[in-house]
DNA sequence: GTTGAGCGTT
C-alpha cells in the first residue's frame, strides 16, 4: 500500500517501478517518497510488508512517471545511505511495467551493463509462500526465507556472526546456500525433517552405526532404566563449550564412542570402580 | 528490541 491512502496500486499505465533494495526495517514509503519525489515524479511508493508483522521487508518499490526520471533516481539515489543503511535502487524485474520485460526481451531502460556488478545468478525467487511457512516440513532444500533462519535462531544464534564475516557483496546470495547446506547437514545428524525436535532419548535412539553393526537384537539386551547416561560433568562441559564455542556440535555426546562405552559398560554411578 | 537476502499490494 501506499502512503497515498488508495487501495491497491494507482493509474498505472506508463509507470516505472524501482526496486529499493537494503532499505531498513523501520524505513517507510514516506521516508521514500521525497527522497525519491526529488529526482522526478513519484506516482506511487509501495512497500512490501509482512504479512505476519506487517514489518518491511527491507525493500521498497517507487513508481516514477517517467522512466527517465526513474532512471536519475536510480543513479542519484542508489547507494545513498537512507536511514544509516546504504540502499539500492534499481529497476523493477516484475511489476507494472514488467511486460515490457516480459514481452520476449529485455525493454527496460535500466543498463545492467552499467558499472552494477549486482547482476546475480537467476536464482528462484520464489520465495516461502505464507502457509507454505507453517509447513516448514516441506523440502527446505530451496527454503532459505528468513522465517527459516528464526526457528534456528533459538538454538543457535551464530549463524549470523558467520553471515556477517563475510563482505555482503560477496557471491551475494550464493554463499548462503552453503550455510544452509551445513545446516541441513547438522540436522540429518539428529533428525530427519525436524532439527528442532531432537529424540528425548539418547538411548532409544539408534547409536552410531559406525561403531556397532546394526543389529538388531543387540540394540538394547540390557535394560537400561537410567535414561539419562551422560558422563560429562557439567563443570567439564562448561569449560569445554568455551573453548569450542566454533566447532560446537548440537550431539557430541551421542557420537561419541567414549559416552557410548561408558553408558554400555553401567549407567549406575560406580565411582570406585570408574576410576 | 531484532535479523539483511531480496522483486509488490487492492
Amino acid at each position: 500500500m501506499s502512503h497515498f491512502g488508495r487501495s491497491g496500486p494507482p493509474d498505472i499505465k506508463d509507470t516505472f517501478s524501482l526496486l529499493v533494495l537494503n532499505v531498513t526495517f523501520r524505513t517507510t514509503a514516506d521516508d521514500l517518497f521525497p527522497l525519491f519525489d526529488k529526482y522526478g515524479k513519484v506516482v506511487d511508493v509501495f512497500i512490501p510488508r509482512d504479512r505476519r508483522t506487517g514489518d518491511s521487508r527491507g525493500f521498497a518499490f517507487v513508481r516514477y512517471k517517467y522512466q527517465d526520471e526513474a532512471q536519475k533516481a536510480v543513479e542519484k539515489l542508489d547507494g545513498r545511505v537512507v536511514d544509516g543503511r546504504e540502499i539500492m535502487v534499481r529497476f523493477a524485474k516484475y511489476g507494472p511495467n514488467a511486460e515490457r520485460i516480459d514481452k520476449g526481451r529485455i525493454l527496460e531502460p535500466v543498463d545492467r551493463t552499467k558499472g552494477r556488478s549486482r547482476s546475480r545468478s537467476p536464482r528462484p525467487r520464489h520465495r516461502d509462500h505464507y502457509r507454505d511457512r507453517d509447513s516448514k516440513r516441506r523440502s527446505r532444500s530451496r527454503s532459505r526465507g528468513r522465517y527459516d533462519r528464526d526457528q534456528y535462531r533459538g538454538r543457535d544464534k551464530d549463524y549470523r556472526h558467520r553471515s556477517r564475516s563475510r563482505s555482503p557483496d560477496y557471491h551475494k546470495g550464493r554463499g548462503r546456500g552453503k550455510y544452509d547446506e551445513d545446516r541441513r547437514s547438522r540436522s540429518r545428524s539428529h533428525g530427519s525433517a525436524s532439527p528442532a525436535r531432537r529424540s528425548p532419548s539418547p538411548a532409544r535412539r539408534s547409536p552410531s552405526p559406525a561403531r556397532r553393526s546394526p543389529s538388531p537384537a543387540r540394540r538394547s539386551p540390557i535394560p537400561r532404566r537410567s535414561p539419562s547416561p551422560r558422563r560429562t560433568t557439567p563443570s567439564r562441559d562448561a569449560s569445554a563449550d568455551g573453548r569450542n564455542h566454533k566447532g560446537w556440535s548440537p550431539t557430541p555426546k551421542s557420537i561419541s564412542p567414549r559416552v557410548r562405552r561408558a553408558g554400555s559398560r553401567s549407567p549406575l554411578p560406580r565411582s570406585d570402580a570408574d576410576d
